[in-house]
Parts: structure tokens; C-alpha cells; sequence
DNA sequence: TCGGTCGATACCCCTGGGGTATGGACCGGG
DNA sequence: CCCGGTCCATACCCCAGGGGTATCGACCGA
């Protein structure tokens, strides 16, 4: 199968449209249609129920969305890792993406701790988005990275746990349950002067809902001192509290785990070592 | 990157020869060195070093390689497993494969434990030689495999471990080793009269040795039993002994684990209930 | 020095992927 | 009930690029 038909195709298959999957490929409509039929005909299997007034997925076409998916990743992954091999030039250096803002203290002492480790190389620290980890890592734009669970998914990864903790409620001061020692996430959903605010989708959409729009972290926390949100974050966190603020456990919100996590196939020793490296802080 | 052009790359990589690569490929040398120079120039990645008596990789190159074949593989299992999906045609049955001979009684114990499970479906057993259900579960053409440790790689799937046993020496009866009550494995290569024997690589061809060439396990008890080989194999192997030979543990040998292993994407029902069986054995 | 091997280059042909124009099915509104 | 709008499929054209053959140039061993 050829990798265009199959990166044609999982457009289509997530717009279940194939106008906006067109203009999202940057082609005309009739030859992405041409091109899921001629899959299909090669694959032997419909891979689309379509009328002219909607687009839905058939059994097999599930499969090859989810299959394809990890396919192209790992497409992308090989062209990425090759690029930065050669970039490198022999003196390899690694790769490594971490949330912005979150596990900060670990992050730091796993890069001095290493550092300090004979034959370690330079460490080239990409900070991303929430969720933004874990697309890098499968597309190869880094070599490891450190995720959250159960907020990422390390489906097809190998991972090494690092550290767990709870998580807290961020309020605005002043807030009648800002006096409470302790909170339940019902505590907060009965609360509805305070919503969760929205972070954008990988694609800049936002989902439906009360809260307002967020794009940073200083942002959400402005929106907290004024009083228009409430957030839930691991306990690390409080690290960046600002004044305005006040961080309350919520003892039934589920623990989040810190893993560092690369793909099964690395041989790279800069990031074996960076995992020993980590698995003994 | 386009899939074609990296099949040309990885066939040039493992031949170390344009020629033949493009031979193995079906098309003439010219093209496929234009389609790698190109490739190189896509990803702005010297991948070949070439003389004209001699192609190396360089250090992008093995990156490439080795990243390249798992997403070679991916596309191929995405392939697989969408045809599969469409000829089953809603009764999705599911595929699983063994070696031919092994774990004999538990394979038989899985399927029928299975079978009585409430919302079973078919389970097609595809026997393969030693080895080969490593490439046929990466490669799509089964759902699930028992596989072997040591033996077989199990990076980058998810395994449930089954059972492990010792393994035991088949020799000629009547070899002097025959009347010991255990060997170690320093005794077998002290006997140059017994060679190991050499199995088939994937591509067909046979590893350089001493040890006669076989193809299958009854040839190979034939020789044995024939005074010409001798073999080291899991103990669960004795069921399928003959006449002539003896089997003895070898206290050295390495533990061979059966372990249960699928794809980390499998959203299979079907695969998930064959896991669970298993492990419940 | 010469023949043999092997990768690169030059040049040609034609497949097939991309474009525009248009058809045909379906739906909602007046 | 027709009419306009939406959306996928079909028809047709163009040309980029992948594949072929012939040949060159570098290198090695006899």
C-alpha cells in the first residue's frame, strides 16, 4: 500500500467528509475521491459507507483508520529520526519533550543528574503543550519524552514510572470553598461559577462547554485569580502558583503518574542512559 | 516519505548491493540508484557511503533501517488486518499463530477453554517454523501469537507470560553422552559427531556450519535418531519424541518462556478474550 | 594495460496522479 | 412539487516522474 492513498484516507476518515478532507490535503475533491475508491479496489474492502449527504466508516475502515494511524507515525517517525541523525553529524545528541510547567523539579534534576553521567550527551529539551508529548514521540520529532498519566496514552511505548501524586483544586482567593481543607471533584462541578476552562484540540478547535478559552498557563491562572475558572492540576504544580490562588487537595481526583517513556525500538544509548539515569532519582 | 522508496532503501541496505537489491526488487539498477540519491536528497541525509567495489551504511543510514522496517511492517500489518477485517465480513473471526509442535498441550487447553467462553468467535491457527509468527503477527497476517523467549523478539508488543520450563538435549540412544543424567551445554559442543543443525533464514537461505541443513522438525528427529545431529529444545518438546532418541535436561541451557503477545493497538475482543483465557490456564 | 564489475548519468517512453467541468443523487424550503 | 444547494462520482485533459535501455567512469585484479 502506497502511503499517500493511506494518509488520503485517514483524512477522509476524520472529516467523513471529503470536501473539507480535500481542501484539508490541499487537493481538489474528484482525485481524492479516485484515490479511496482505487484503495478500496486494491484492498479488495469498503472502506466507506457514502451517500451524497454523509460519510460513515464500515468495520474495516475502522481498522485501517486505527492501523493506519500507527502506520504513518511510524513513517514519520523514520524520516524525523533519520534527519536528525544526519543533522547531528556523529556527535548525537537526544531529544527530549516535557510539558510545560509540569514536573519541573524532576525535570531539572534529571538533567543535572545526567549531565554529570559519563558519556551522556547533550540534551535538547522541547517544552510543548498539554498532550503535545506524546505526538511527538510517535512521530519521532524527539527520542523521549516524559508523559502523565492517566492523561496520556503509552499505548505501544515503553515506559519506566518515575513518581506519583495527587492532585489539587486551584480557586480564586476568596471563594466560599477556598475555606475548605479538602475538596471532591462534586464539590466543583456543584460550582458553576466555576468551569473547567478549554484547551485547544491538536487541530485549534476547541471543545463544547462552559469554561472559558485558555492558551497558556499564566492565562488559565489570571482566569483564576479573577474568579471565571476553577482548575484541577497535580500537586507539582504549585510550584507556579501566583498570588490570587490558593490550591486545596481533592482527595477523590485520580492520582497522576509521571512516566518516561521511548519507543520500543530505540537503540539509542543517550537514551538508555537518560532512563537509568531517571529510574534512580 | 513515500513507502516505495523506502522498501528500495531497506532492500539496498540489507544487500549492500545495487544490483542485487534492484534484482530482489523487480526493477533495473538505474532507477532504484536514482530513487536513493533522491531519497537522500529528500531527507538532506547522506544514507549510503558508495565506492564502486563497495556499499556501506552510514550512521542515518542504520537509523533509517532499522526505524524503516517498523513502519514497513506497520503499513503492511495495517494492510493485512483491513483485508481481513472486510472478508470476514462482520463475523470477525480472529488469527493466531504458533510454532508448529510447540506448547502443543497448551495450545489445545487455550482453544478449548476458549471455545467455552461466552462470545468466542473462530480462532484460525496458522502453524509456522521457528520463528516465523514474530513476522507474521508485526506483519498483520495474525491477531495474536504464542511466541517463545528468548527465541523470539518481543519489542514493541504486549506480551502476558504463560508458563517457562527447562530444556532437555535429544540425542542419539546409544550415544555415549545418552546414559548421562544431565549434560551442560559445554558437553554438546565438546561432541563434534552431534552438530547443531542449521534451520532456513527467513529468505531461504542457511547459516555457515558444521550442522546438517533441515526443514522440518521430523527430518530432523530422523537425523538425530540417525546418530548425525543432536538438538537442544524445551522440555514440552518430548511429546513429540521417537523411537531411537533420548531426551536429557541441560542444566544450563536457558529457561524458555510462552508468552502470549499481540499488537499494543489491538482493540480486539476477540484478541482480549484469548489473553484472558491464557492467562487463567 | 586490459577486461570485468559496479554505481551514476543521459535520454526516452508512458503510466498515473492532479486539475477543471459536469453529472446525478439527495434534501429542505417555499 | 419543483428548485436551488450540497456533495460525491465520472469524464476528460495535462504533465511530472518513475521505469526502461545504453553508456560512462571509477576501481580492482590478473
Amino acid at each position: 500500500m502506497d502511503a499517500r492513498e493511506l494518509r488520503y484516507f485517514v483524512a477522509v476518515a476524520e472529516e467523513l467528509h471529503f470536501g473539507r478532507a480535500a481542501q484539508r490535503l490541499g487537493i481538489a475533491q474528484p482525485p481524492l475521491s479516485r484515490a479511496i475508491s482505487q484503495l478500496e479496489r486494491r484492498l479488495g474492502a469498503a472502506l466507506l459507507h457514502r451517500t451524497s449527504r454523509s460519510v460513515t466508516l464500515t468495520e474495516a475502515g475502522d481498522v485501517l483508520l486505527r492501523e493506519g494511524r500507527v502506520a504513518l507515525d511510524a513513517l514519520e517517525a523514520a524520516e524525523q529520526r533519520t534527519r536528525r541523525t544526519a543533522s547531528a553529524g556523529g556527535r548525537a545528541g537526544v531529544a527530549l519533550a516535557t510539558k510545560a510547567g509540569a514536573s519541573d523539579e524532576l525535570l531539572a534534576k534529571l538533567l543535572h543528574a545526567y549531565a554529570a553521567e559519563p558519556g551522556s550527551v547533550e540534551v535538547d529539551v522541547v517544552l510543548c503543550g498539554p498532550g503535545e508529548q506524546e505526538r511527538l514521540l510517535r512521530s519521532g520529532r524527539v527520542d523521549v519524552a516524559l508523559l502523565h498519566r492517566p492523561f496520556d496514552d503509552t499505548t505501544g511505548l515503553d515506559v519506566e514510572e518515575l513518581s506519583t501524586e495527587g492532585q489539587v483544586a486551584v480557586l480564586p482567593a476568596g471563594h466560599p470553598l477556598s475555606v475548605r481543607a479538602e475538596l471532591r471533584l462534586a464539590d466543583l462541578a456543584a460550582a458553576p461559577d466555576l468551569p473547567q476552562p478549554r484547551w485547544p484540540r491538536s487541530d485549534g478547535s476547541y471543545p463544547a462547554g462552559p469554561g472559558p478559552e485558555v492558551q497558556s498557563q499564566t492565562q488559565l491562572l489570571q482566569l483564576v485569580s479573577l474568579g471565571r475558572a476553577a482548575v484541577v492540576v497535580p500537586e507539582s504544580a504549585r510550584a507556579m502558583l501566583r498570588e490570587g490562588v490558593v490550591a486545596l487537595p481533592v482527595v477523590d481526583a485520580p492520582r497522576v503518574t509521571t512516566v518516561i517513556a521511548w519507543p520500543p525500538h530505540s537503540r539509542s544509548l543517550a537514551v538508555a542512559g537518560l532512563v537509568r539515569t531517571a529510574t534512580r532519582l
